[in-house]
DNA sequence: ATGAAAGCGCTAACAT
DNA sequence: ATGTTAGCGCTTTCAT
C-alpha cells in the first residue's frame, strides 16, 4: 500500500493516509533496509572536511545522488587510517551501496577486501593501483605542465616552484610535470629549474621560501606555487618588498580558491574540475557494485589572471 | 558473543573469530539497528556545504561525536526548504537520535513535529522560537556592537556599514549591534551611520558599493563589512585609489575566514566559534531527545589586525 | 481488492 | 559456558 498506493480503492487509501497523519507514523528505515539488503546510501571518507577541495566535491556528489533519491554520508578520516577504517567499516555494516575514499595511506589493501564483500568503492583524487578498484583523479603532472608551459610561453627561461614534499603525490607529480616542460622546451632543469620546499602549505610557509631566496641575492622572474595560500605568501612578500607583480615577477598558484580572483593583484592559478570529480565518482558507484571498475583521470584547467602575465584576458 | 567476547573461553573465541575472518563476516547494521531500535547517528542539515562556516561547524560536530561513537551524516539543503525536508524525513525513517538544522524558512512547523515523534532537534546558527526546540546560534548583535565600539575606540565618530539585506536576520542583527554602540556612545545614528546595502555578498558587491561611495564624494574614515569577502573588495579598491589602510580608512570585516590573516594588510574581523558551535549542537543531541531544550548563545569575538588599527596586537 | 504469513539478521532473555 | 528462541517493522508472496 505504501509502496504502491494505486493498487489500492482510492477509499482505503484515504483511510490509511488519515491514519498516517493521526498517528504521525513515520515509516522504519532499518526494517525497510533490512528487508530490502541494500541501502540508497553512499558514504564518503575524505581526509578534511573543511578543505575546500572535498567540500566542493562534496556538492558535486550531492547534486548526482540526489537525482536518483540517494543520500549521501560524509566522514572525515583527518587523514587518520584508524579513522578511515572506522568509517568504512561503519558504512559497510549500514550495507552502503558504495564507498567513496580519499585514502589516507598507501595500502589499499582494506579497500579491496571492501571490494571483494561486494560493496562498491571508488578511490578519490587518486588513481588506483589496482584494477578492481574504480578510481577518479586528477592529472597532476598535467597541472605542473600547464603552469610550466604558461610561464615559458610568457617568456621566462628559469622558474621557481614552491611545493611540497615529494612524500605526497600530487606534489611529485606537479614537479615531473613542470620538469616535462622545460625539457620539451629544450630547457636544462638542472639550471632552468630550482625546487624549494616550503615548510608548511600556507602563506606563512610561502612567505619564509621566498623570503628566504631573495635574501640569497636570488630574484626569481617566474614562481610556481603549489598552492594558492603559498602563492598569497609569495604576492604578500612581494608587495612589501616593492617588487611589481607581474611586471617583475610573475607568480602561479594551484586549486583556484574562492579568493584568488578577489586578489587586489588576481592569481593566475591551475584549477582542479572538483565538481565533476565528485559528479563522475557518484556515477560510477550508482552503475552498482558489479559494473566494471573505470579509472578515470580528469584534466586540470589554467586560468589567467593578472599576475602571471601584462595581458590577462578580458 | 559478538558484543560481550569475555562471557565466552577463550578456544571458542578464537574459533569464531576465524570463521569470521573466513568467511570475511561483517554484521548487519540494519539489522543491529532494527532490534535496538535506535541508531547511534546524528543527522546535519546545512544551507551549503562548501561554506567554510558549515564545514568548520561540521568539523566541531564530528569530534565530539567521534568521543561517543557516534556518526555524522551530513545534507546540504542548498537552502531549499524542500531539500530540507527530505532529507530530514530520511534522517527521520533511519531512527537517527536527532537531527541538527539550519533552517531554510522561518517556518519551523515540521521540525516540531519531528520532535514530537520523539527525535532530537537542534536549530543551529538561530535561535529558537520555541521552548521545546534547542538552539545554538551566535549572538550578531553583539557581532555588529563589537566591531562599531572598536571602530569608536580607534577615534572614528562615523562609520560606513556595507551589509546584507535586512530580511537576513543576520544582517539585521548586527546593524541592531552597530546602533545600539553608536548611541551608547552618544553619536547619533542618523549622522553617525551610513549602511549601504551591497548587490551582492561577495568582493564585487564590496567594491561596486564602496566605490559608488567615493565617487559620491564622501570618503569614509572607518568600514564594516558584512563579511570579509566583501571586506577583500573594499581593501582591493583602497588600494587601488591610493587610499591607505589603515591610515585613511580603517576596515573591519566579518566571519575571519582563512585568508583574512594573510593579506597584505591584515584583516580585522569578527570570529564566529563555528567549531565550538558545533561541538555543543553534537552534546545537546547526545543528551537524548528527552533532555530538556537548551537555548545557547555564543559570543563572537574580535580579532583585531592591521586594517583597523595602526597598533595592531604583537 | 484485501488479508495473512514468512523471513531478512540481529540481540536479549531464557534454557540447558 | 553455550544453545535456543522470540520478535523488532518491513516487503513480498500467496490465499482469500
Amino acid at each position: 500500500m505504501l509502496n504502491r498506493p494505486d493498487r489500492v480503492l482510492p477509499g482505503t487509501r484515504g483511510r490509511v493516509q488519515a491514519a498516517i497523519s493521526e498517528l504521525s507514523f513515520v515509516r522504519n528505515g532499518s526494517a525497510r533496509q533490512l528487508r530490502a539488503g541494500t541501502i540508497t546510501t553512499i558514504g564518503a571518507v575524505v581526509l578534511d572536511i573543511a578543505k575546500p577541495f572535498f567540500t566542493n566535491m562534496a556538492r558535486g556528489i550531492q547534486e548526482r545522488l540526489d537525482q536518483r533519491d540517494f543520500t549521501l554520508m560524509v566522514a572525515s578520516s583527518d587523514d587518520d587510517p584508524d579513522r578511515e577504517q572506522r568509517y568504512l567499516r561503519l558504512f559497510e555494516e549500514h550495507g552502503v551501496q558504495g564507498v567513496m575514499v580519499v585514502p589516507a595511506t598507501d595500502d589499499i589493501e582494506h579497500l579491496l577486501a571492501v571490494r571483494r564483500r561486494g560493496t562498491g568503492v571508488v578511490l578519490l583524487d587518486r588513481p588506483s593501483s589496482d584494477p578492481s578498484i574504480s578510481s577518479v583523479a586528477v592529472d597532476d603532472v598535467r597541472g605542473g605542465e600547464l603552469a610550466a608551459r604558461h610561464l615559458l610561453d610568457e617568456g621566462h627561461t628559469r622558474i621557481v616552484f614552491l611545493n611540497g614534499p615529494h612524500t605526497i603525490r600530487q606534489c611529485a607529480d606537479r614537479y615531473e610535470g613542470v620538469v616535462k616542460e622545460l625539457v620539451a622546451a629544450g630547457l636544462d632543469p638542472a639550471t632552468a629549474l630550482v625546487e624549494i620546499t616550503v615548510s608548511s602549505l600556507n602563506a606563512e610557509g610561502g612567505e619564509a621560501a621566498i623570503r628566504g631566496l631573495l635574501e640569497s641575492g636570488d630574484r626569481p622572474t617566474a614562481v610556481f606555487c603549489v598552492n594558492d595560500l603559498v602563492a598569497l605568501g609569495v604576492l604578500r612578500t612581494m608587495r612589501t618588498e616593492n617588487i611589481a607583480v607581474p611586471a617583475d615577477v610573475a607568480v602561479v598558484g594551484y586549486d583556484d580558491v574562492a579568493f584568488a580572483a578577489e586578489l587586489s593583484t588576481p592569481l593566475t592559478s591551475v584549477r582542479q574540475p572538483t565538481h565533476e570529480l565528485g559528479a563522475r565518482a557518484a556515477d560510477l558507484l550508482l552503475n552498482g557494485p558489479d559494473a566494471p571498475a573505470e579509472h578515470v583521470m580528469f584534466q586540470p584547467t589554467l586560468v589567467v589572471r593578472a599576475s602571471s602575465t601584462p595581458t590577462p584576458p578580458q
